[in-house]
DNA sequence: TCCTGTTCGTAAGGTGTACTAACAAACATG
DNA sequence: CATGTTTGTTAGTACACCTTACGAACAGGA
């Protein structure tokens, strides 16, 4: 080895140069990014010839044998036959992500009574599912999620591809929770921990994050929004360009303790009046329900939803959102409360730009499980 | 040519297909990368050797000689002479960007009475000015810019990479003009027609996409800021982990007409009550101020810092941010107006998370001069 | 039935990129 | 003056994708 090269702890200039974080990218990696282009266009398309991949990715059919016959090799992607043709030539022979031979381990820690686990198929179909009742104290709670995602790996016949961890709180991209106040961890380096202990990869993320991807993966899919979860807190999850903003701190999405609105408002477990949280939690808007007379629900709900666009509004502006997609109890969210979120957000945008700003209900269930399929499948596959 | 390959006009599956739009990496594309990273580091940290340049980028220093070698011979790059050096070995040549053989014109729409015009050097630093009126009429606005390009263009006696332009409006891409009000352009394609009349490569974005532009690449760097230039009007751009944010109608960082609190607030152009443009714009500013108490100026400048910071804590908090800059009149914004937003983001965002989050004035002088000049830099050398 | 044209998948060879190995040049130091 | 260090270059290797070419397998027409 040459010793000039890769000695990075040695700067003439300094260590106080302002350099931004760039790598140098080699042949190798280029065969990565174009591996994971190869999966991802098999993985929404389907099934597909080899001739097929390459007019869909731009590569060529010698270019796409070649990498088709690695995946072969790794058993990442199976023949699957001939398709029986309708013009001339000879038929092509499909080849697909082997779907059947590997599975995904999910696990959603979010839920308020218990921490939730599925064993997934690689198109996010819950397959086998299992919880266990969320234990106090850190210590605890990491045991009961080893406990709970081997138990998920033995159900499966097949190889798992990895393990992906839906958290609350705030997550690093090497998933360590920096801080998740509900599970009693402080820089708790989950993943690293669990890969260790499960000997498989595993990816640990904040749970709105995790439901972002699901939502963008399987859902419609278009390349900016923002999912806002409602339950017992209020949390989001951003992608802009395509891509899952994480944020300086790791923080991004954390607005369930933004004030809303300059008037006042209810008092919030942080000890400020009028936050995000306070206005629009499931837990919160039940006990104002409960508080009012029947009649009086549907305002109840109204209120919560003009708070929602109020807070939404400047992020829509600011980032030209295309859609709004809320994760939550669909007796509370949809209706009147969508429908007062959508009135707000309108009548406080710039109008004629962002008139056409949806906001629905998500289609997903098990999002966060799902989400933390999509977490696997990225990591390992490439494929989002 | 192989015509399997490159015909994308038939597909098998159908249009319908909701695909990502993802491209194929060749490995020219990759030397693509490792020569705008040369660059970028030769931008940033000025003239060094070549196997300084291998020590900081990680490629080896006959890549880097290559590279080198491709640069000089296209007068990109020069050799500045040798280092006296201190330790033992053979003195090390200096290379850097030939940074007084070439220059950029970069010009500014924005301004409320005049088009102004710079050349200027690769650092950024203003060489010549020229300014000329601003017309009314769409047409009229055009030949002004393309005159004023030109006396710039002629001001050079070195070659000149490019020109910028930062215009008011929502600017695509591609550089065409979506809509601009004030230079009564709508779908005009700038960039394409000033291309073509000056022969040079001309980038058009929003002006406050080319603010935050320079503010990222001259100012501190942060790589998650949001710029809010403060005028006659109130506009912003964004930075999210380095990139500039786009946005899904190229409209990102329209935060003017946002309606910003609960409680009402003084009527803007737009018709609606309490836009943000209606309580923090220069204009707007003034005029209020004159209108009451010369000891009561303080409260009108405290009020419109509150209101920023009420309107930008749902940004800050859902993207995370790390710095909020302003660029505008000094002696409005600086003082009452920063305290009083700083002390309300501060209040109104999740305690001990969004705390350490600064809002200042940029120290930047001809803010979008200098980022239409990184526009230039960013697509022609890929430095930013 | 046989020939032609089409499409699929593979084989062989070429180009471009970055790497390792090796070396001459130019310096400081003992 | 010998030795070791650093710089920049030359020569040869590994890898990724390309172009070109070809056999296999089919439909359809003479």
């Amino acid at each position: 080895m040459n010793a000039d090269n890769g000695d990075s702890s040695r700067h003439r200039f300094g260590p106080a140069r302002r350099l931004r974080a760039q790598a140098k990218v080699l042949p190798e990696q280029a065969r990565g990014h174009n591996r994971a282009l190869v999966l991802q266009t098999l993985f929404h398309a389907g099934a597909m010839s080899r001739a097929d991949l390459s007019r869909e990715t731009g590569l060529t059919r010698v270019t796409i044998s070649d990498l088709i016959g690695e995946f072969i090799a790794d058993g990442i992607v199976v023949e699957k036959g001939i398709r029986s043709t309708t013009g001339p030539g000879k038929p092509p022979i499909l080849v697909d992500i082997d779907r059947d031979g590997h599975r995904i381990v999910g696990i959603d820690l979010s839920g308020p009574g218990a921490f939730e686990g599925a064993l997934l198929s690689l198109d996010g179909e819950v397959l086998e599912r299992r919880e266990v009742p969320r234990p106090s104290g850190g210590t605890a709670a990491y045991e009961a999620v080893r406990a709970l995602a081997e138990e998920l790996l033995s159900l499966s016949t097949v190889p798992v591809l990895g393990v992906g961890v839906g958290a609350p709180g705030i997550v690093r991209p090497d998933g360590l929770v920096l801080s998740s106040p509900n599970l009693d961890w402080n820089d708790f380096p989950l993943e690293r921990l669990l890969s260790a202990a499960l000997g498989l990869p595993v990816l640990v993320r904040n749970d709105a994050n995790a439901a972002v991807l699901a939502e963008y993966t399987f859902g419609q899919a278009r390349p900016d929004m923002l999912l806002v979860r409602i339950g017992r807190g209020v949390g989001a999850g951003l992608i802009s360009d395509s891509q899952p903003l994480v944020g300086s701190r790791y923080a991004a999405g954390e607005i369930g303790h933004v004030v809303v609105g300059t008037d006042g408002g209810p008092r919030c477990a942080c000890g400020k009046d009028g936050c995000l949280e306070a206005w629009l939690s499931a837990s919160h808007l039940r006990a104002r329900i409960a508080e009012v007379p029947e009649a009086d629900a549907d305002a109840v709900l109204a209120e919560a939803g003009t708070r929602l666009g109020v807070a939404i509004a400047p992020i829509v502006a600011a980032l030209d959102l295309s859609e709004i997609v809320l994760s939550g109890p669909a007796d509370l969210l949809d209706g009147t409360l969508i429908a007062a979120a959508t009135r707000t957000l309108t009548a406080r945008t710039l109008e004629g730009v962002f008139d056409d700003v949806v906001i629905r209900l998500t289609t997903q269930d098990d999002i966060v499980l799902r989400g933390a399929a999509v977490m696997v499948l990225s990591s390992q596959l490439g494929v989002s």
